[in-house]
DNA sequence: TGAAAAGTAAACTGCGCAGTGTAAAATGAA
DNA sequence: TTCATTTTACACTGCGCAGTTTACTTTTCA
């Protein structure tokens, strides 16, 4: 509750946002007319315009501005005195958790619907989501200068646990394709991938 | 060459139905307006509506009876006399080699842009793809039986295995974000899963 | 309290597109 | 050559939607 929103226009706009948000991933950008949302966020069509000059204005708006205000700072650093794999599922969930939060999964839907057809701007966005992966990279290179995981290529390990929680947590997701994940879900994906990953790279010391 | 087609009829058919492959997979399906289609074809729009009464049948025509024409018959049985490893990356290199196949990754374009936002019919046509799983599946259970790998739940097995390949080959394809695999990066791919799997389900027997 | 700022309803413009109707022309088989 | 089938060009209908205009009302705040 950080406070109620001041002008009657902050209200609107809010409203507009949260309408769009919705809409949009639901019924896509194509399928959500300027009518439609305006009636969806109980506002005139004309207030919908004075706050957002175009529609594409309000999807970038979104996809911008409310994505990146939903990045998180994931995971603890490394720690010689943690066992290794309750570090490293903690840090995978902390992934999960991120990836599957209902808030980054609607803002992919509505990105991704958005720029199918638009591979360059879609690698763009992407290229931004791919800055959470640095937290497992600095870990990762962290449990190898401790001698407990051992491999040459680090961006192969990282795109091999990416795929494993992507495969499992996202993709699924996205399309909609399974019912959202509960938390003894997401903490059984969290061991398996952990346990994948220690298998093949780690150490037995 | 399995011969020329016959009838004009056909020839202006097989026209309609390749330029609307590239053109949906390429502008999606709402991105291509049927004149623009027919253009492409280089056929009257009339001769379009003779052959298929709406767009959206064209749209069905190509998911159904095409992508279903595209599915391959996927790898060798299990046989106790090759070497695991080199069994698995076959099966596995096969199965990349499908799903990251032109046709089959601009069918799946077409499938997925048009279905982006009604999950019940996306998960009718990703459904019909998981019976390629199938091979996997009894290869799998054959090496467990044989007692060359381990594992409880051969689902969790199949779907880890599905997300390494798909994370590394599916998903950057279809979206465009990386350049198409060219042999050797598939070969290098499919024995790193195979290392993974082996590792972590082998038995050292 | 009164003027400026913001919101509202509803009609309107212009455009792109799915799908149709039609009359003429090309094709192909008998 | 003749006749049926198919293709073509093109005009046309109808609809949905982005964005605008207008005349009017409500809220804000000095």
């Amino acid at each position: 509750m950080t406070s109620t929103t001041r002008t009657r226009s902050d209200v609107k706009r809010d409203a507009i946002i949260q309408a769009a948000k919705q809409a949009f991933q639901e019924f896509g950008v194509n399928g959500t007319s300027m009518d439609k949302l305006a009636e969806l966020a109980n506002v005139s069509k004309r207030t919908v315009y004075n706050h957002f000059s175009a529609k594409e204005e309000l999807v970038m708006h979104l996809i911008k501005e409310q994505w990146q205000s939903a990045l998180v700072d994931i995971g603890a650093p490394y720690d010689p005195e943690i066992l290794l794999a309750d570090q490293l599922t903690e840090l995978i969930m902390a992934d999960i958790n991120f990836m599957s939060a209902d808030e980054h999964l609607e803002l992919a839907r509505v990105a991704i619907g958005h720029f199918f057809y638009e591979p360059t701007r879609l690698k763009d966005e992407v290229a931004q989501l791919q800055a959470q992966e640095k937290a497992m990279h600095k870990w990762l290179k962290a449990a190898r200068n401790d001698n407990r995981m051992d491999f040459d290529d680090i961006e192969q390990v990282v795109e091999e646990m990416n795929s494993l929680v992507k495969g499992q947590c996202f993709w699924p997701q996205l399309f909609k394709l399974e019912d959202p994940l509960t938390e003894t879900r997401k903490m059984q994906i969290a061991k398996g991938v952990t346990e994948m990953m220690l298998c093949r790279y780690g150490t037995n010391t």
